[in-house]
DNA sequence: AAAATAATGAAGCATAGGCTACATTTATTA
DNA sequence: TAATAAATGTAGCCTATGCTTCATTATTTT
């Protein structure tokens, strides 16, 4: 079979390598969404967020969820200290918050199209983490119109 | 603050980790099914599919395409030879069509919302792969009931 | 046919997110 | 208050998916 060579063929304009790369982001963004969102919600429900609990819901153990509340530390979304709870940063719970409306509106549309709501609830935990602030503009016009 | 005790709060049933070990499983799978659409895509325009442009594509290097061709083959769904280009099996084209049909759908369905076309394309690149059939079914209907 | 180029393979390292096992600290309870 | 139970922390390992580097095999080109 004849390789590229000096005129090889290029990659089409629009299917660049970024089209990839978006996903692996997202993927990482995911976990970290979630997280926020769970630590929120604990919070909300009973005043403090515990690493057992967060690993509990999470479905890992707790070293793990320890391991994901380091991160979030790092990344300045969240707070905590030796043997105490987990709470927000401003900006971790800015994030919860937006996760929140955001997801609300994904299950939403989905129902509007005709999903089932319980099978909304579920997909929309996967897909929410993929819809661009465009796409989630069009979203709340759609729902808008809807109503 | 108190601890569970013998009597400590449970986890809310709507609430299960199931949640979360839905969306780890279908990362995992996402990538397999980019992968696959990605061959089947070479395939239609060049008649095989060679690392090189499987890495290029996807925005990896090529040790890291060939680790994933290697997962794919583990799962029966390419094939290969040394040297030689990949290939799907009867599974993988199978797969690659589903994923290219759910594609198209989940397009479709953003479209008909108003989403921009190309946000269209970006989003349900991240999105289909969590698109159940349940879901798939509702998106279906509604485009035929939208025509 | 030899040299140069392109593609593939293989080895080894890094990071992220899992886990188990065990140590330590905090809270309950006897 | 001492003993027990629960929660948290820490260390070390595993797997997956990246990467770089270097060796090998094919294909083009001279």
């Amino acid at each position: 079979m004849p390789r590229q060579g000096k005129e090889g063929r290029k990659i089409d304009g629009a299917r660049l390598p970024e089209r990839f790369g978006r996903a692996r982001a997202a993927q990482a963004m995911a976990l970290t969404e979630d997280y926020v969102e769970l630590i929120s919600d604990l919070i909300a429900e009973f005043g403090e967020a515990r690493i057992a609990d967060i690993a509990q819901r999470v479905g890992v153990t707790h070293p793990t969820a320890t391991k994901a509340i380091a991160r979030l530390k790092r990344e300045g979304l969240a707070s905590s200290r030796p043997y105490r709870g987990v709470f927000l940063t401003d900006a971790g719970a800015a994030l919860a918050e937006r996760v929140r409306a955001r997801h609300r509106i994904v299950v939403d549309v989905l129902v509007a199209i005709g999903v089932p709501r319980e099978t909304a609830e579920l997909d929309a935990e996967g897909m929410e983490h993929h819809v661009s602030d465009a796409t989630l503009k069009a979203f709340k016009a759609y729902l808008r119109k809807k109503a």
